[in-house]
DNA sequence: TTGTGATCTTGACGCCGTCAAGATAGTCTT
DNA sequence: AAGACTATCTTGACGGCGTCAAGATCACAA
């Protein structure tokens, strides 16, 4: 039976697409700490050994949702960008923004997707997609006026400088060391405008040397 | 018997400082992932549920651990800066290695410190913890010419930049994001020298604006 | 000497990831 | 059409985990 219909029993016919899915709504309910292999197989409705045949074991399939999360990440600052003005500097902006709208709606999935070190045993699907997401804010930070060109190494450091202070910033979001004034959490729109003032202010060079 | 002498059998004299040294020495040898109490215990030469006496649980004992961190992440900070040439910018350029230099010989702590979200329940002493560091990076931006006055809410987008800055590097670097040419792991000078160039490249701003 | 409270151990419980063995269901061959 | 083969899923077991309750041991003070 193609991935279709309801499942007629034993066969599940699209089990795997089912339990990254159950899995996402598992990291999106109960967060990250308590994720068990377990738990995603019953909300699946399957036993709690099933996930074993399609992704290994625990780490395949956090390996999986980590693909997933990398797309989703790419598309939240693809979409975010689509919104911006039609300047460099802008799309850049809004990327980042992008960045930190993802963490903020996944923060379980955002922490897996950068949880497990990029090693040489990961996957070569999680591996396309972290580069699929570089090459994008390469691309736009080469789009730059002035930005160094394309086999310039300095790119690199550019690229990383800009990757680096987003990803901190969300970090230090999820990690509950930005918050508003009585510690609470902070708004969304006030995440913005900190980002967008921290990240100009940078831009525009404050400073010595 | 004070904290001092080997231990006579039954009673441990220093378990608390004893575990926290153990727990330490686990995630420097054996990293985050299969961190256990039941591990920390035994290392200490103590029953399994000894540690619940003295951090309730392993939350407790996370949280105790992170506090440590935090003091010791400062402590590298201000090395690396005690080393800087007396400039407001190295300064602060000396800061972001020493950040960096931490997590890069603690990985494992240093995710710990920061994986727990520091929330209205973390222990006082984490929170105490977070604001030394915080304190000292915001005296650190204040020193440099042109900063923002100590009351300028400005002040604060521009310490959380530079925070957000080196605090995505280190975290970029510990994900495997960030490695050398053949995808190997970095190396210490090529770590700095990037960073210094990232740093520099984006405060001397780049670009439009 | 006699408690008395702090400290540590022992044992049990349920949940976890993983493995081996078996049941079931499509698919392919003849 | 019948049988065989393979992929898929279940069942049961194992040790390790955090946590709790109960008991053992020790330091110290009255």
């Amino acid at each position: 039976m193609p991935p279709e219909g309801k499942k007629p029993g034993y066969h599940h016919g699209d089990l795997r697409n089912a339990l990254l899915a159950a899995g996402e709504a598992e990291l999106a309910q109960s967060g990250l700490a308590g994720f068990s292999l377990r738990k995603v197989a019953a909300r699946a409705g399957v036993s709690h050994s099933a996930p074993a045949h399609h992704f290994g074991d625990l780490a395949g399939l956090i390996d999986a949702l980590a693909v997933r999360g990398f797309d989703q990440l790419l598309a939240k600052m693809q979409a975010r960008e689509a919104t911006a003005p039609d300047d460099a500097g802008e799309r850049l902006v809004a990327s980042g923004l992008g960045y930190l709208e993802f963490a903020a709606a996944h923060p379980a999935l955002f922490r897996l997707v950068f949880g497990t070190p990029m090693r040489a045993n990961s996957s070569t699907d999680l591996r396309a997609g972290a580069a699929r997401a570089y090459d994008h804010l390469e691309a736009v930070v080469a789009s730059l006026p002035g930005a160094p060109g394309a086999d310039d190494p300095a790119l690199r450091a550019e690229v990383l400088g800009y990757w680096a202070q987003a990803h901190g910033f969300a970090e230090l979001l999820l990690s509950g060391h930005i918050c508003g004034d009585a510690g609470a959490r902070i708004d969304d729109q006030a995440r913005e405008t900190l980002f967008r003032e921290a990240f100009s202010r940078r831009r525009s060079g404050a400073a010595t040397r």
